[in-house]
DNA sequence: CATTTCGTAACTTATTTAGTTGCGTGAACA
DNA sequence: TGTTCACGCAACTAAATAAGTTACGAAATG
């Protein structure tokens, strides 16, 4: 595939699903916090696989919003109380940021091409700001239903 | 592969270039507005085959930003004056929408993710709605660098 | 009527993600 | 001590999506 001097600029927001599980299960975690749950208990709950789960949990334990152990009773558990992880935590633990204007890796060889990076870069950059701002806003325990 | 009642929500930029090679080109365009451009032309400068150029030309024309004339002379033009056509107009155009909440095709079973749907779907919805209006204040021919 | 240019369908290739299997590691417990 | 349970991780498969490519039809121009 030949793709020169245009990949400059590149909105990034992947349409997978790790977001979402992650927000799920933390909410329902937030519903019991002292339980421990394995990961097999969770994939089940959320129609996925254990090593699917493991691995989106993963991230968040590297985040310190989990903590997991192995053997006997092992399994996972929130690192802090529920009210005190955000929405916004859980999202910028998983890395998926909305903006992440790719830096271009060779410098445009175009002037358009320049300021246009410069212009919806920035415009991105506010917008990625103010969606974390909002998440930020919503703790894990306030999302439970009933 | 499995997956049952679990694409409650999904966020979907995709991570695509179609946006990447309108606007470039729009922004090109708007700086002869009365030049006619054939898809190899633009392909060449854009660094890509004139197929995708009229792939992505051509949701651009449905939205009324540009026309396109066969035969000789013929190519692409902008249908209306460069500073009327916003950044906005082209995101809109491409259907490249950050929030785009997809409605659970089934019901939720799970009380947990009906109310994480309905939490998450109203904080991209702002966030999507503040996208647009700051796209909208840009012009394709205010993009232009020289 | 020959040429040019778009319109579109079909196919290939690359990338990404989820799903799966298998095995190693460490902790609990009998 | 040794069995079991649970995570950690690597490697593979399968599916979805996008870009690129080829080919051909349709329309407009000269």
């Amino acid at each position: 595939m030949l793709r020169e001097a245009k990949d400059a600029w590149r909105p990034t927001l992947k349409r997978n699903s790790r977001l979402s599980l992650a927000l799920h299960t933390l909410s329902h975690m937030a519903g019991n916090p002292d339980q421990t749950r394995t990961s097999a208990d969770i994939a089940e709950h959320a129609g996925t696989n254990p090593v699917v789960v493991r691995r989106v949990l993963g991230r968040l334990r590297e985040a310190g919003l989990l903590t997991s152990e192995k053997g006997h009773a092992g399994g996972w558990r929130l690192a802090r109380v529920p009210a005190e992880i955000s929405l916004a935590d859980v999202y910028l633990a998983l890395d998926e940021r909305i903006v992440a204007s790719d830096e271009p890796d060779d410098a445009p060889s175009c002037s358009v091409e320049h300021a246009l990076h410069k212009t919806v870069a920035g415009v991105l950059q506010d917008i990625e700001q103010s969606l974390v701002q909002k998440l930020a806003e919503t703790s894990i325990s306030e999302v439970r239903g009933s």
